[in-house]
DNA sequence: ATTGAATAGTTGTCCTACAACTTTAAAGGA
DNA sequence: TCCTTTAAAGTTGTAGGACAACTATTCAAT
């Protein structure tokens, strides 16, 4: 039984270090599904914490459905593991998504300009109507072929011009990581759409069928960052969502 | 201030009731969304319950999208509140969210039969090709009106022929329950889906644009119960999904 | 072979204490 | 008056120890 003598490195609190270590362990099949992974006590010592922190962040991961614990008997990795890393529920973008699915994302601007916020955008990011927004339209391809079309809308009322600049060139979350902004959370809405007025491009699918997720971000104190309709083509996206009671 | 007395009536460990008690607190309005709600210490005092179970429940309400936690600062209630209760990361039966949100549920049967489990199934349900499952096809209305079309299957071998019998009568959950088997998560895919076969009967809508939920349920030691594909007729239904990072 | 009781192991809850962080208030200086 | 700095109080994060509640195993008795 070897020992652990890594520090947690990382960002956050001791028990979001942890729960970021053994979400890995568990992952990368550490321990099989259906095992049981070391108890409390065991973890707390290997890592050097309390089981208070031990404790906290298996909550966690059982909230997230990649643990099951049990009373009087031990933690048990519960039979989806790895398929879970593509889950709706998690927030992560969608290029970050792709690369983890193993294909090389890539981004086609139609437009990017800056102008005033229409009604819909307004009233989803809390804003005047006709407050200055950055406006995208982007197609998102993985490996070349298109996976989905995104409208998207940045209030950007504050914010300095290297970030709306950096926005144009890379992904929309790492320039306002930069401004010190993160996204914490999304509400999104699902919806089928059969349309022939999403696409364009050459490489447009001759399906128009689409999964349109119609999604607000929030920073940690609630306010609405990005408001963003993405239509995702039909067949070439897998959306899996883990459900909980 | 009132002073709190109430036992903590209920099922579950002493923190599942506390986070149940704080979460209809929170949906029922107790504290505005952004508010502070009371510290650690006083809802310890308040529930005469240790703090260690105060932040268990707390930090499961978090996950759940309910409230933020801020160190050094207090707990503020998120700005969604009440949407989430029809959010789509939660296990609940498609009938009870119906009725919760204002509308008479009820079902109606096109067939149920016990047959054979087709390769499809059985492959979901990780048992044999041809092992016995219990088939139905129904329509699911609210207030009357078509918003689903359901295409079940559950494994059936082992259950009592009570319990078999009481599934065609009233929700499939609830007759599971009663031989102490419980859907504990549910993993589902989600497509958009164009087709006129899917409906049935008068009131079948004039769309033919379904938004399919395919999931499989599962016990709490992941052995999969009950198959379903369910088409929801696009815009009668609102799903959505609280994304948290 | 079956039952039942003892036993060790594990998670659930409690208590106390302190560290780390945030917010508010007070004090001081320009 | 306005602004900055400092102090204090309040809140969440982590630690350690203790015991209760539950589970799984072992072993003895029937």
């Amino acid at each position: 039984m070897p020992k652990r003598s890594t520090p947690l490195g990382g960002k956050g609190t001791l028990t979001q270090r942890l729960r970021d270590v053994l979400r890995t362990r568990i992952l990368s099949g550490d321990w099989r599904p259906g095992e049981r992974i070391s108890s409390e006590t065991d973890l707390s010592e290997q890592y050097q914490v309390s089981r208070v922190t031990v404790r906290t962040a298996l909550k966690s991961l059982e909230s997230q459905g990649l643990i099951d614990i049990r009373h009087g008997s031990g933690a048990y990795v519960s039979n989806f593991g790895s398929n879970i890393r593509a889950g709706l529920q998690e927030l992560r973008s969608i290029t970050e998504t792709i690369r983890e699915l193993g294909f090389e994302p890539s981004m086609k601007f139609k437009s990017l300009q800056q102008l005033g916020a229409n009604s819909e955008q307004a009233a989803h990011l809390n804003i005047e109507e006709g407050a200055p927004v950055l406006a995208m339209e982007r197609a998102i391809l993985a490996d070349g072929e298109i996976v989905a079309y995104s409208y998207d809308a940045v209030a950007i009322a504050g914010l300095p011009s290297s970030v709306i600049q950096a926005i144009g060139k890379g992904s929309v979350f790492a320039a306002l990581a930069k401004f010190g902004v993160y996204p914490a959370r999304a509400f999104a809405e699902i919806h089928a759409i059969n349309s022939t007025e999403i696409g364009w491009g050459s490489k447009r699918p001759s399906s128009a069928l689409y999964l349109l997720l119609d999604q607000v971000h929030f920073d940690r104190d609630g306010n609405p960052l990005m408001h963003s309709k993405t239509y995702f083509v039909e067949g070439r996206f897998q959306f899996v969502i883990l459900r909980t009671s």
